[in-house]
DNA sequence: AGCACGCCGACT
DNA sequence: GTCGGCGTGCTC
């Protein structure tokens, strides 16, 4: 017996090796194993099995076949198909999906078996009676979703007592997974204008539209649990995964499992491997969790299906979740949720590749209140300070939405009119007013002494304003009221769980806030919320400036239920701006496509980026020729801001596999180039 | 990836 | 003359 292995290296070849007779009963097509190779030991995923090899020469053998998580055959094609699609070495983008480690399960699983609150309460007392008890509890509380008996073990030492006597107490139970449906027989709501039960026994992809989705996902998970299938639902970012599981536990019987990138390797693996045994029924995760190896999957869900987070720009594959979802599941529903989609998404629903649904139920759009800062001073005009102070009065709260992190939004050169940037990262540096020094706010380094790194000027200007900077202007104006902030900075010193706890508890008057809280449910306590300073998103050098700005505007505005919504600009005229303001989708949507259509680009052309990292060719002279041959139009090459000294390159071209064919041309010209198909940004 | 091989520029 | 950079090819 012939295994072909891809091992876990950027090669797009799988190798062949020989099964020893002891090896064949536990290996199989997706598991990992080890192998000798190039005298050294590696791992790999098993992509084949055969009798035959075409290899003339001595075959190495497999070591050892790993008893941790695995591949089912279905999930591995689908990670070949996503790492062909985006032109990743195979090796290496097939041998990062998988989780390097499962929590060796044996032994019984438990979770909390009492509402939050129920527990919270008895943990007092517990504290006292039965200490033991109250720290295994406690350990559940920290946990997304069950836990086993080992996790607790390896966290809290022997826990078999404490463990029995939760259980007596009521307080945990024991999750059994069982090969039936517990879902099965609950009762669905059939009087919806669309019956989501026909579109999850055929094949169907729907763009749906509106605000409170979640209700309709919930009716769907159901359906798809009812009809013995799973689900799956996608969260462009771990904090809103969280929340959305946090919902659907409370409103589906089944375990409702959490898998993201931020879990441990083990969690992960776990995940994973439940999943595999058919005992995961429901998941919610960001863009990874589309690689779980889920059996007769029914549903997947791409909520806030417009997000950038969706595509995976850090590493290989450079996959866009939204894009690759489509083919996730052949016999299904992939169900697209957005109260503002893509351009892409909204234009596919209009070429008849999207089926359109829409919320009627849904609340209409929150109107925006537009703020001329023209005649106004910022980051606090006169309308917005007086309606934050009306809002404060009664009681409730303001969020106001600041596009940038730090303290300015940049620091200019005056001398020779350049942004500061960190050299490493290329982003604009921060200024800190307390240390009088300017830093990366990316990779942290600190830069002494106020100066231009490009002409060493000491004259600079600050310019804009970062969330920081908002706070302080806030807490002047109304010294009285708490004022929070939540942006990258305070969710790496406080922790997610706290920053959420404390977003969900409502511990604020007036929260500062970056992107991040633009997307979600709407808070009940919110009276108002305001973008302040929009206009730096306005102007980001990108074709799809306008649309983020749409999105953010939206997104932000449907953070209150009841209350309202204000933006400052110095651009008020601005269609998006405009059409938010209206929340008039369809307007926005069809000015945007006249710009794309005239320029040429998504959803009216397919893009790819190309990164030039060869010396050799240091003006990309060569991959201009290698170009020549191809329907593509070439923009560039221009200066990389993010790495000096590189180049990169635009693709433009009618569609994706004439794309993808220049960018597989270039790569056999020049093989360091970094290829980024449907990039998300520029 | 990591290593061997082979090709051209500046150096004890 | 070579040392060494980098680009290319190969690995079961």
């Amino acid at each position: 017996m012939i295994a072909q292995v891809l091992l876990s290296l950027p090669i797009d070849t799988a190798f062949d090796f020989l099964v020893p007779e002891t090896l064949r009963s536990s290996i199989a097509v997706g598991k990992r194993v080890r192998v000798r190779f190039r005298a050294a030991e590696r791992g790999g995923i098993v992509l084949s099995l055969s009798e035959k090899t075409e290899h003339v020469g001595e075959l190495e053998r497999v070591l050892d076949v790993s008893k941790g998580p695995a591949f089912s055959p279905e999930a591995l094609f689908f990670s070949v198909c996503v790492a062909e699609r985006y032109l990743a070495p195979l090796g290496l983008a097939v041998n990062r999906m998988l989780p390097r480690r499962a929590s060796e399960e044996k032994g019984r699983v438990f979770a909390v078996a009492q509402s939050l609150g129920e527990v919270s309460a008895r943990l007092e007392s517990l504290s006292r009676r039965a200490p033991r008890q109250a720290a295994v509890l406690r350990f559940f509380l920290t946990v997304p979703g069950p836990a086993s008996e080992r996790e607790v073990r390896i966290a809290l030492g022997s826990v078999r007592a404490p463990l029995e006597g939760l259980v007596r107490a009521g307080l945990v139970r024991e999750v059994v997974p069982s090969p039936v449906c517990p879902d099965e027989g609950a009762t669905v709501p059939r009087d919806r204008e669309t019956c989501w039960a026909d579109r999850l026994s055929r094949s169907s992809r729907v763009l749906l539209m509106g605000k409170d989705r979640w209700d309709t996902y919930v009716e769907l998970v159901r359906e798809a649990l009812a009809s013995g299938r799973r689900a799956l639902a996608l969260s462009p970012e771990i904090l809103l995964a969280r929340q959305l599981a946090t919902h659907l536990r409370g409103c589906v019987k089944s375990e409702v499992e959490l898998y993201h990138s931020a879990s441990s390797e083990s969690e992960r693996g776990g995940v994973w491997e439940r999943a595999r045994r058919g005992e995961a029924r429901v998941v919610v995760g960001t863009r990874s969790a589309l690689f779980l190896p889920l059996p007769s999957l029914g549903l997947v869900i791409v909520d806030e299906e417009q997000d950038r987070s969706y595509k995976q720009e850090e590493m290989v594959p450079h996959y866009h979740a939204r894009s690759v979802a489509f083919d996730r599941v052949r016999e299904g529903l992939v169900l697209y949720g957005s109260e503002a989609p893509s351009l892409e998404s909204f234009h596919a629903a209009e070429a008849g590749k999207l089926e359109l649904a829409r919320l009627a139920s849904s609340r209409p759009g929150q109107a925006i209140r537009v703020v001329d800062l023209r005649k106004e001073r910022a980051p606090l005009s006169e309308p917005l300070e007086s309606a934050m102070e009306m809002v404060l009065a009664a009681g409730r709260q303001v969020i106001l939405g600041v596009n940038l992190a730090g303290y300015f939004q940049a620091v200019l050169c005056k001398d020779c009119g350049r942004p500061l940037r960190c050299p490493t990262c290329g982003v604009s540096l921060s200024y800190r007013p307390g240390r009088g020094q300017l830093s990366c706010y990316l990779c942290g380094k600190v830069y002494p002494g106020l100066l231009c790194g490009e002409c060493g000027s000491r004259s600079l200007r600050f310019v804009g304003m970062g969330s920081e900077r908002v706070e302080e202007v806030a807490r002047e104006r109304f010294p009285k009221a708490r004022v929070a902030r939540i942006d990258l900075e305070t969710l790496r010193t406080s922790g997610e769980e706290r920053a959420v706890e404390q977003l969900l508890r409502g511990e604020f008057d007036i929260l500062v806030a970056t992107p991040m809280i633009a997307k979600g449910q709407a808070l009940p306590r919110v009276g108002l919320v305001a973008a302040v300073g929009i206009d730096a998103l306005l102007a980001l050098p990108d074709f799809r400036a306008a649309e983020w700005t749409y999105q953010y505007l939206v997104g932000l505005a449907g953070r209150v239920a009841d209350g309202e919504a204000m933006v400052e600009t110095h651009y008020p005229e601005h269609y998006a701006i405009q059409a938010a303001a209206r929340g008039d989708y369809e307007g926005f949507y069809r000015r945007e496509c006249a710009e794309r259509r005239a320029l040429s680009y998504p959803p009216f052309s397919h893009l790819a980026r190309l990164v030039l990292l060869a010396k050799s060719d240091p003006t990309g002279k060569r991959i201009s020729a290698a170009l020549a041959a191809f329907d593509v139009e070439v923009l560039g090459p221009s200066p990389l801001a993010s790495r000096a000294g590189h180049a990169k390159f635009l693709l433009k071209g009618r569609d994706e596999e004439t794309v993808r064919a220049a960018c597989l041309a270039v790569r056999k010209e020049l093989a360091k180039v970094e290829v980024d198909l449907d990039p998300a940004r520029l």
